[in-house]
DNA sequence: AAAAAAC
């Protein structure tokens, strides 16, 4: 099978025999054929299975007729990320070099104003995170009804987000007549309903192929200690130890505020790092993840935003420095390395306490993971001595932020041994970009709680009634409280 | 328990 017999037309095919691609995918050999005659499409398949250009090839070759009135999209893609979105848009550009289309990409965290002017020129594709497509449409940007192929990617993702009322108010703002395009890796109950909600007669193209079946990727569990400075010690050991054979890697945190803290450690040890996380400024997200992708940095540091879909060609690591809680988004981070055919490894620090989600991961992937170093009895005993192995410093203070003061009081060069492990070139421009990372929202959340409550106690008790001074009846007051 | 997404 190849793209020529798919029925794409000249102009798309060319642009995928420039692209260096000649066999399709099984997901794009399902559902190329049946989009371009206008079919409803059922796409389940996880990314990496060339999932995007099973859309985008098509929507080209059925773009080619006909052109866009000002306000007025000719097509849909939704997306559950900004970067996916961003994504979507760079296929649009590759596939569609041949093509003179008018692309706007609708997310949030950038400015209105060009976004405006691109839907104001007529787009022929609309690619938008859910949110901010409302907002234009609410400011009377933006009308629907021209909308001729309607894309839904990610559409499980959408689910756990929270955007599926959203969406089902964008739908109704689209004409039935449309055609649509529906992705979803997995089909839970409440996708399935969606489906037959949103599509008419589909032809349903399935890839069974989780990433944990994936025979490219090595996965391997490490142990370490649970504290904090433990586990990033554990980490600097685990990078150094693959030397050369780590080229770049996504290091995975459960929380916005663990990926601040981690990528500012990393940085002062000089690891040539990068941070991905969604309170991260827009310009900052998308720099960070472009020099990644161009081998400017070569570890990130990300959140699960950065667990789905993420196609990056070249990773050859994939490291888990917080086991994830939930079992499939191990599958999910562990699928950004072993792509496209190459060999990737996947590394997950595993702690005291960390055993009932590794048991829920194996139970999920079918099988065990094999350790690196000792297993989960060790674990225990290893975490005993779980005491910081420097003198001198104040007992019970707050381990978090030691392990950050000791360099950067004294800036000391990386040994020698460290210097031949890990990646030079440490003096990058991401780590000034660190200032651009915002605070997490929870950190930003109990400053201004503490400043609130700050100023209140000046004032009067925190839970009275207004209006009574201090003649609060009794029925009113909170209980407990004197 | 947390992440993502709108000003």
């Amino acid at each position: 099978m190849t793209f020529a017999e798919l029925g794409l037309s000249p102009k798309v095919l060319s642009a995928v025999t420039d692209a260096g691609y000649t066999t399709p995918t099984p997901i794009q050999a399902g559902a190329i054929p049946h989009a371009i005659e206008g079919k409803d499409v059922l796409g389940i398949a996880q990314t990496g299975t060339g999932k995007t250009a099973s859309f985008v090839l098509p929507m080209l070759t059925r773009l080619e007729r006909g052109r866009a009135r000002a306000r007025m999209p000719r097509t849909l893609i939704l997306e559950p990320t900004r970067e996916l979105a961003a994504q979507v848009e760079e296929n649009f550009i590759k596939y569609g070099k041949n093509h003179r289309l008018n692309i706007a990409l609708l997310i949030g965290g950038v400015s209105f104003d060009e976004q405006e002017k691109k839907l104001e020129r007529g787009a022929d594709v609309l690619i938008a995170t859910p949110g901010r497509l409302l907002d234009h449409f609410e400011r009377g940007k933006l009308l629907l009804t021209g909308v001729d192929i309607f894309v839904i990617d990610e559409a499980d993702r959408m689910l756990d987000m929270g955007f599926i009322p959203d969406i089902e108010r964008i739908c109704k703002l689209i004409p039935f007549t449309r055609q649509t395009l529906f992705f979803s890796a997995t089909m839970p109950p409440e996708i399935t309903k969606l489906t037959q909600q949103f599509l008419q007669a589909p032809v349903r193209v399935e890839v069974a192929k989780p990433a944990s079946t994936n025979i490219n990727i090595t996965q391997k569990l490490v142990k370490t200690g649970s504290k904090p400075w433990a586990k990033r010690a554990r980490l600097r050991e685990l990078i150094r130890g693959e030397g050369d054979q780590l080229k770049n890697a996504i290091i995975f945190c459960n929380r916005k505020s663990e990926v601040a803290t981690l990528f500012r450690s990393l940085a002062r040890h000089e690891f040539d790092a990068g941070a991905l996380h969604g309170d991260m400024d827009q310009r900052a997200r998308m720099m960070m993840l472009d020099n990644f992708r161009k081998g400017k940095l070569s570890l990130l540091v990300a959140s699960d935003v950065a667990a789905r879909g993420l196609d990056i060609p070249d990773v050859s690591h994939v490291i888990n420095y917080d086991i994830p809680t939930h079992a499939d988004d191990y599958v999910h981070r562990i699928g950004r390395t072993g792509r496209a055919g190459r060999s990737g490894k996947a590394f997950t620090l595993v702690a005291k306490g960390d055993a009932k989600y590794l048991d829920s991961i194996e139970k999920l992937i079918g099988e065990d993971v094999e350790w690196l170093d000792g297993d989960l009895s060790t674990l225990e005993a290893e975490d005993q001595g779980d005491e910081k192995p420097q003198r001198g410093k104040k007992a019970g203070g707050k381990s978090t932020s030691e392990d950050s003061r000791n360099t950067r009081t004294r800036k000391r060069k990386p040994s020698a041994s460290s210097e031949a492990d890990t990646p030079q070139e440490a003096k990058t421009p991401e780590v000034a970009a660190e200032e651009k990372i915002e605070k997490p929202r929870e950190e930003r959340k109990s400053a201004i709680k503490a400043s609130n409550s700050k100023s209140r106690a000046r004032n009067r008790d925190d839970d009275a009634p207004i209006g009574f001074g201090d003649n609060i009846p009794d029925f009113m007051k909170v209980p407990g409280k004197v």
